[in-house]
DNA sequence: ACTCAGGTATTAC
DNA sequence: GTAATACCTGAG
């Protein structure tokens, strides 16, 4: 594989800050010069960005420029989502205006399974150093200007790994969890195939919930940030409770506001948006 | 020493 | 059904 270089002029919503650190995705870093480098499916990147400009610049499995259209939702229309969701109300738009810059990834539906799952009760420092010790021990090596970096372990190649393994990068109580849901995922008790074919999305949702480690809000991060592409889900953590609190639902104390409110609210407002409206707000009050 | 972090699973009313 | 409680780990 070759390296090859793909440039995009005047570019709209496309920011790298809010790109790779709005929450989504772990295993895109910043380096010194501002640019982020990180590795997807086969392909190492780096991606910088010059006033309206981006440049890719990568090892990739295939043509660069289709590549990066999938991966980096570029056939979205996200100045039109914008508008509509802005016209909601103040708050709304002044979220939209710090994160102007997002895009939902379009990532690896198993790898979002098991990092989200990785996810649960945990800081993003750890989970990012969880994986990359995950990829660095069961996937495979690449190789790029000087510097390695490692597939995420596909399910075939945790297949021998027991509990202990896990453990001992640091899992935590998660070891289980993701024993048991790699091997439901081996064991077909799971199609992963059939679920991106389906197109509904209350069905697939319960079954992401028989996996073991999936609740409702990892769920929901699944169906959000994986090729699955539901953005009629909103994932509920404890900073989107506490930023639906404060703008909508008022009540004294946060951690007892209850998620069926916060879900019907959701819906209200941003129907068929509420993932990316979700997205927006989240960003805004954990930077802000 | 103690709290906290992108929740979930288990147990108890 | 809904409400409490434990849970690895490591950074602050």
């Amino acid at each position: 594989m070759k390296e090859q270089e793909y440039k995009i002029e005047n570019i709209k919503s496309f920011e790298l800050t809010d790109v790779f650190d709005c929450g989504q995705c772990f295993r895109w870093n910043k380096q010194p010069d501002g640019s982020y480098t990180g590795i997807f499916g086969k392909n190492v990147m780096n991606v910088q960005k010059c006033g309206d400009t981006v440049i890719f610049k990568g090892i990739c499995n295939g043509n660069i420029k289709e590549i990066v259209e999938d991966y980096f939702d570029l056939n979205r229309d996200y100045e039109d989502i914008k508008n509509k969701l802005s016209q909601i109300d103040e708050n709304v738009k002044k979220s939209i205006e710090y994160g102007k810059g997002i895009r939902i990834l379009n990532q690896d539906l198993w790898e979002m399974i098991i990092s989200f799952i990785i996810s649960a009760n945990n800081n993003i420092p750890r989970i990012k150093g969880i994986i990359e010790r995950l990829a660095q021990k069961y996937g495979k090596e690449i190789e790029w200007k000087g510097e390695k970096y490692y597939t995420f372990p596909t399910p075939e190649e945790l297949k021998d790994v027991t509990i202990e393994d896990y453990r001992k990068l640091g899992l935590g109580f998660r070891d289980i969890r993701l024993y048991e849901t790699v091997h439901m995922i081996l064991d077909k008790k799971i199609d992963l195939n059939k679920m991106q074919q389906n197109p509904n999305t209350y069905e697939v949702r319960e079954q992401l919930l028989t996996l073991s480690g999936v609740g409702p809000k990892v769920a929901d991060c699944i169906l959000l940030f994986s090729t699955l592409k539901r953005f009629e889900v909103f994932p509920i953590d404890v900073w989107v409770r506490r930023v639906m609190n404060e703008l909508y639902i008022k009540n004294e104390d946060e951690t007892k506001v209850n998620k069926k409110e916060i879900e019907k609210l959701a819906k209200e407002k941003f129907g068929n948006l509420a993932g990316i409206a979700q997205q927006y707000l989240f960003y805004w009050k954990r930077e802000a």
